[in-house]
DNA sequence: CTCTGTATTTGAACATGTTCAAAACATCAA
DNA sequence: TTGATGTTTTGAACATGTTCAAATACAGAG
């Protein structure tokens, strides 16, 4: 049910809910914030915001939504220079890091679904499927920026994997609990490296029956 | 709440909740069973299944843990055979899914909130401590009666790193809708293959520097 | 047996996400 | 302006997980 927002105002109002709803999650947390609440924060009735938004964690995918696109022109940037795998990859992580900062315990409530992919929200189900192929051609962008020899094989689904790296990142920085999350930030420094080292190395003539078997694997799991 | 059952009536009512209950989530489904449902079944008032279970969802869990505990003797037989390390995690993980398997579905409900180690049922919390402890013991039983060679170094955190190998295959079988769930399987059989091929490269001299990597990165993940 | 305190059980009340029928509003053709 | 038609808004109603004060059952002391 995806809001039609013909005219102005009703985009208006819309925009007003989302807002209100943001403001509160961020200062009461998603779980202590109710609908009630929301609705009353935006001046509207209960209702309103279910004409809007599917439901209340709808809203938080309205945010991700919004924080993605906006964060294109910073993605950009920070592929724009030049620079090796390992610092392209740090630099895109680190953008978003940066971009999803002020809301980083909201992103949790949006994860709660990631394991369930036939959920709407979870990061791999069929209704995410276009931001997540947006975020897939960043790391496809990283790769060809920074000239990396790939070999024709793993090609493909490097992306993609590189895509679900980031992902586990962005979970361990979810539940981070060290000051400023100084530990993903090591973690992130640390594991880039080695990822875009793999990379290196896997083209390596000697490593082409391992990277075979990983292929093997990665199909297994992608043949749906 | 952990409910005393000091006498065996107690106990007895206890079990008959928790019977109504996996018998309604394994018809219905978990999300479509009410606790109304369950009370009735049981025969008891709807109050009286929060007496004994803090939630609707510490119903799997007490499914969880009595699963775990009937299938000790079963982990034990498939470990006392001889046999290289593959055989023994394939054969130890193979165990664990058949218990687990008229129950498949339903272990979704708990494995939701994974991705929160604050969660009390996140096979990540303080509370489900215990009986992650004895998994992991199970793996490191796989790594000894298999008499594997594995370096000092890694021999630590091996069994944990099994251990979360194990549960992304879990994962994996959950939401797996092949028939009979032959994508798991199969993934399963060449996927232990390749983590016992794995431990063996691990031991080479020529692999300490990037033993030594990964071991980093393993410290940064788990230091609290 | 009766009394007393504890364990168990009850069912109504509560909180909150969500649905829905009706009302209010807007747009535009005639 | 008026009526028709579609859009937006309302607020009460609903479903369900959970809490809680009160009622009941029960074990053991005297």
């Amino acid at each position: 049910m995806k809001a039609p927002m013909s005219t102005a105002k009703a985009e208006d109002t819309r925009k007003r809910i989302l807002q209100a709803a943001l403001g509160l999650f961020q200062t009461r947390g998603f779980d202590d914030t109710t609908m009630r609440e929301i609705a009353q924060a935006a001046g509207v009735a209960t209702g309103a915001a279910y004409y809007y938004f599917a439901s209340k964690e709808a809203m938080v995918m309205a945010f991700y939504e919004l924080a993605s696109r906006e964060m294109q022109p910073g993605i950009a940037e920070a592929l724009a220079e030049r620079g090796s795998l390992e610092e392209h990859l740090r630099r895109l992580i680190e953008t978003k890091l940066r971009y999803f900062e002020p809301n980083r315990v909201l992103l949790g409530a949006l994860l709660r679904h990631a394991t369930d992919p036939r959920h709407p929200l979870s990061p791999f189900s069929q209704e995410t499927r276009a931001i997540r192929e947006a975020d897939i051609e960043a790391f496809a962008l990283a790769l060809t920026a920074s000239e990396t020899r790939v070999p024709k094989d793993l090609a493909g689904p490097l992306p993609r994997l590189l895509w679900m790296f980031q992902l586990a990142l962005i979970f361990f920085w979810i539940t981070d609990h060290s000051a400023a999350q100084v530990r993903t930030h090591k973690l992130l420094e640390r594991s880039v490296r080695l990822v875009a080292n793999l990379i290196k190395l896997a083209g390596l003539p000697l490593m082409r029956p391992l990277r075979k078997t990983v292929l093997d694997l990665i199909e297994i799991v992608e043949t749906p």
